[in-house]
RNA sequence: GCCCGGGUGGUGAAAUUGGUAGACACAAGAGACUUAAAAUCUCUCGCCGCAAGGCAUACCGGUUCGAUUCCGGUCCCGGGCACCA
């Protein structure tokens, strides 16, 4: 036996699947598929990073094992290669953007083919190329065409040190995403694309699809649909109403002011509002400090206007405020308050002694006696006093005798009766104390519905909870009939959440802690008219429809998402294939609807594209936010493709986002140039069956390109309406002290070196086995040192082959195995399929002898880790084409063992163990347990209450 | 503040319809082989204890014969969103 050389043995392989294109494939109609996805990388001039091989790797053992499983597996690469730092790199060099990309993507292209993936490489694209970006360009003018591309002046985030224009989604707490610089607005005419048409959509498109709770849920986030109500408020002595949107029309009664932005307030001065000077230095200051842009949380301002609004519902007079806290980009710019239920507007109207009204009372039922159907329902004014002694941190705990109930004191208020006088009537009735030296209200009035079995009738409670001190110890002798009811028990006070029998509890104790004041969850109405006593989602409809019969308000759904800035003022990207025909706009002769909505704009005829960028020496971005392109007359000045005419190209280029939003439709059909992809080609390969890529993409990336999916499934140009059935994730891979990777820190991993010292195969199976695949893991070179290890005695394992059977026991295991790595690949437990292999490896290693059939399964199981290894000794047994061997198949027969281990509790714990024959009855378990020394040691000669046979595990005696 | 994750040995981590906590690896220690070193192999390895046994999965309580797992509460760490009305 040769010594495991894994350079040889790795070149020999990647020469040879380059050679025979192992991995290149054709539509096959008779072939199920499997279009496996990672994000393409971006060909940095840093080379591959070691984070860049994890969700690589990952895919390509789904790819490998759905091979094996007999799809017909599509798994490839390309290069997203516009961009930021390519052209930042290019400028300090002084070379071409596209030379350095060239290099850059060779050097990836070979640090790639060096890890074995099985990706088909002849498809790669590059979305640098002119024969890629064509149909960028093409795209781009599919959603002009249909009106949705469309120019527009507004403030811009612009980045001064990137000199770029972002889109919202770039900034990050008003930092430009990538370089950390403080973000400035600017007015810009930019090119917008309508995604917001598509909201709904893309929200209702995320339940058909298998996508991580995280992905999905930030996706929600992010298009942030609120439905709601608009309500128009008269003003006081003006035909003016004012208009707010909220999404909880329940609460009106309880609007008790209105609060309007600076913004809003500054547009009624422009139309002749006169206002005291204090106004208009409140609206001064605040609207500029408002431009800055921090996402920090503000104390929140206001000042009060001579204005008043009239609350629809009650006709009451409420003012009208001024805040900082209500902005004038969100729904309409104004609110109603309600300081009851919203804590924006609690806060505010405590700093401002504004009044609130309490319009939901917290609604509770009790699970463990919820009210019956067949009962009546009898309505009471309740209340709780949580009774707290004179000097230790205690309380009342009152433990019923005929029911499971430890509640506070609870009692009902009589007609008339002060709650107050209730509570201390209650307290000496049911406790005997006698001295109360405070009473205070806890949380607000609530209800509360319950069976009362002892009265054999339903409650709903007006319930009111009391914090009660006493002065001192001092008390009567309890009623008889008091006593024989309950026990007065004092607890400790952080033992409240252990009480039982109140359904308000949970309310009760996070009142008792955090004396907030104010309720934002859903309720009952009360207070609140003819809608009193109705469930909050029962009073938004009658009230939104309330609202629609008398005409001052409607229903309404808003969206948090944003139309998509699509312009950037730099060189390296695809240009907007657009030009400015002064003769056309003044025409008016319009043959689509992107030119009705932005008179003047010609697309580039389609026979044109791709529309290139100039070769120029000089494109370094403008600090007047115009584009490189901008002062390129030679390129700028063109022929109108419409009259002929002069006209000007648009020298805006498009953002980074644009050429990934659709390469997955290219991968299916790469050289196609009639069309970005042939309907044949997209019918068999999408939608992509699994795509795994960073958390980082997860709102940005994927909304984008299921944005252009959506619309080119509307424009039945894709067949199916999401691209991406399943969505995975994998964690990020830490230097080895913890920290992310950068070259400040030297804390940085080359692949390249670990391969060189290690071999491919033992790098690839270290990064599966490292941790969860999901979970951030440190990098441990040792690890990859255990792993090579590993791969030794696999190799090794060559010298016990024999013509002798195999062993029951390592037959067992085998087939253990194989089920075990199977589910755990499919399910990206990666970590513990190797630990599997690892397991079966060290067990086989104690085997005098192995057949060559486990043998070659054990290698079969663990070629998607290791493909070259494995390709070797599979042809090292006369066998060929691995890759597409059948999957080992589980034997359920096989797994089992003769015999197991059995564990034997007593009350719970481990005391014994005991080896049995696998097919063991209950009885003879109980007979062999029982005759167990150790067992009989315990038992101390009495007999066992019982004993519980968990079938092929364990047997637990009970004393 | 809200929404997701997560908290288990010296380290990375295993363990799901509730059933032997620490699989698999790393590090450490002891030994074998060797002139020596590396490599390899064997053994030990949660804590306390000579042992019997006790204590251990962030913490407190509950349900259960039995809880890392389920329920209630508390604390801490990571990520995302953040005056969105």
């Amino acid at each position: 036996m040769n010594k495991y050389d894994p350079n040889k043995i790795e070149a020999k392989w990647q020469k040879h699947w380059e050679k025979n294109k192992t991995f290149c494939v054709k539509e096959d109609s008779k072939k199920k598929k499997f279009y496996s996805l990672i994000e393409f990388p971006y060909p940095s001039g840093e080379g591959l990073h070691v984070g860049h091989p994890r969700p690589f790797t990952a895919m390509d053992v789904i790819s490998r094992k759905r091979r094996m499983d007999g799809f017909n597996v599509l798994y490839p690469i390309g290069f997203d290669a516009f961009g930021l730092p390519t052209e930042n790199h290019a400028i300090k060099t002084k070379q071409q953007p596209a030379v350095v990309t060239k290099k850059n993507i060779a050097n990836f292209t070979r640090q790639l083919k060096l890890l074995g993936y099985s990706f088909d490489w002849d498809r790669v694209v590059d979305t640098t190329d002119p024969k890629y970006f064509k149909w960028t360009q093409w795209l781009f003018l599919q959603f002009y065409k249909h009106g949705l591309a469309y120019k527009k002046n507004q403030p811009i985030n612009w980045c001064p040190k990137d000199k770029i224009g972002l889109a919202n989604e770039e900034v990050v707490n008003g930092c430009c995403e990538r370089c950390g610089t403080a973000v400035e607005q600017r007015n810009k005419e930019q090119w917008m694309l309508a995604i917001t048409k598509y909201a709904e959509k893309l929200l209702q498109g995320l339940k058909e699809v298998d996508y991580i709770t995280p992905a999905r849920v930030s996706q929600e986030n992010w298009i942030g649909k609120s439905e709601g109500a608009l309500v128009n408020f008269a003003l006081e002595n003006s035909d003016e109403k004012l208009q707010v949107f909220t999404t909880r029309p329940d609460t009106l009664f309880g609007a008790t002011f209105m609060a309007v932005s600076a913004e809003l307030a500054k547009s009624w001065l422009d139309k002749g509002w006169k206002v005291s000077k204090e106004i208009e230095k409140y609206l001064e200051k605040t609207l500029s400090e408002q431009k800055v842009l921090d996402r920090v949380e503000k104390e929140k301002t206001g000042i009060a206007t001579d204005k008043f609004a009239i609350n629809p519902v009650n006709g009451k007079k409420i003012p009208v405020w001024i805040t900082n806290y209500v902005l004038g980009g969100v729904g309409t710019g104004a609110i109603m308050a309600v300081p009851a239920h919203d804590e924006r507007d609690f806060e505010f109207a405590k700093k401002f002694g504004l009044p609130i009204t309490q319009v939901v009372a917290p609604y509770f039922y009790d699970s463990n006696n919820p009210p019956r159907s067949d009962k009546k329902t009898v309505k009471r004014i309740n209340i709780q006093a949580v009774v707290k002694h004179w000097s230790e941190d205690k309380v009342i705990q009152i433990q019923w005798k005929e029911q499971p109930w430890k509640t506070f004191v609870i009692g009902g208020a009589e007609a008339g009766e002060k709650l107050e006088d209730a509570v201390k009537r209650e307290v000496l009735e049911e406790t005997g104390y006698k001295n109360i030296k405070s009473i205070k209200r806890v949380g607000m009035e609530l209800r509360s519905e319950w069976f009362a079995a002892h009265k054999d009738e339903n409650r709903y409670a007006n319930m009111n909870v009391f914090e009660v001190e006493l002065a001192d110890g001092e008390k009567d002798e309890l009623s008889a009939e008091e006593s024989e009811k309950h026990v007065v028990a004092w607890v400790p006070y952080k033992d409240i959440p252990s009480f039982a029998g109140v359904g308000e509890l949970a309310y009760i104790w996070k009142e008792l802690n955090n004396k907030s004041g104010c309720f934002c969850e859903d309720g009952v109405a009360i207070n609140s008219g003819e809608f009193s006593e109705l469930k909050t989602a029962e009073t938004k409809e009658k009230m939104i429809a309330w609202l629609e019969e008398k005409k001052i308000g409607k229903r309404q759904v808003n969206y948090k998402l944003r139309d998509w800035v699509f312009s950037r003022q730099r060189y390296w990207g695809e240009p907007i294939p657009l030009v400015y025909c002064e003769a056309c706009a003044k025409n008016k002769r319009f043959e689509s609807k992107g030119e009705e909505m932005n008179p003047g704009w010609i697309p580039v005829e389609e026979k044109s594209l791709p529309l290139e960028l100039p070769k120029v020496d000089k494109y370094e971005p403008t600090d007047t936010g115009e584009s490189p392109l901008a002062p390129m007359t030679d390129w700028v000045n063109t022929k109108c493709p419409r009259c002929g005419g002069k006209a000007r190209r648009e020298t805006d280029t498009m953002p980074n986002w644009a050429g990934s939003s659709w390469y997955f439709l290219r991968y299916t059909d790469p050289h196609n140039d009639k069309a970005f992809a042939g309907k044949d080609a997209l019918k068999y390969w999408m939608s992509v069956d699994w795509y795994n890529g960073g958390m980082e993409h997860t709102v940005l990336h994927l909304l984008y390109s299921r944005f252009w999916n959506e619309f080119l499934f509307d424009l039945g140009l894709v067949p199916t309406s999401e691209p991406y059935k399943k969505r995975t994730s994998h964690g990020m891979i830490l230097g080895p002290d913890g920290e992310k990777m950068s070259k400040s820190r030297g804390n940085v991993i080359n692949p390249d070196e670990m391969i060189e010292k290690f071999g491919t195969d033992s790098f690839r199976t270290y990064i599966m086995f490292m941790g969860p695949f999901d979970q951030a893991v440190m990098w441990d070179t040792n690890g990859l040192v255990g792993v090579r290890r590993f791969l030794e005695r696999v190799w090794f394992l060559q010298e016990k082959i024999s013509d002798s059977p195999a062993s029951a026991n390592a037959i067992s295991v085998l087939h253990r195995t194989i089920k075990k790595v199977g589910e755990d690949i499919d399910t990206m437990r990666y970590n513990t399929a190797v630990a599997a292999l690892m397991q079966l490896t060290n067990d086989l290693m104690k085997e005098e002898t192995i057949d060559k059939n486990t043998y070659k399964i054990l290698i079969q199981l663990l070629s998607p880790f290791a493909p070259h290894l494995s390709e070797e000794l599979w042809a090292e047994y006369g066998e060929k084409d691995l890759t597409f061997s059948a999957w080992p198949k589980f034997d359920p027969a096989l797994a089992k063992s003769a015999t197991f281990t059995l564990a034997v509790q007593i009350n719970g714990k481990v005391r014994d163990t005991i080896e049995v024959d696998s097919e063991i009855s209950e009885a003879d378990v109980k007979e062999l347990v029982l005759k167990s020394e150790k067992v009989q040691k315990w038992l101390e000669g009495k007999e066992p209450k019982k004993i519980i046979y968990i079938k092929g595990k364990l047997a637990s005696v009970v004393i």
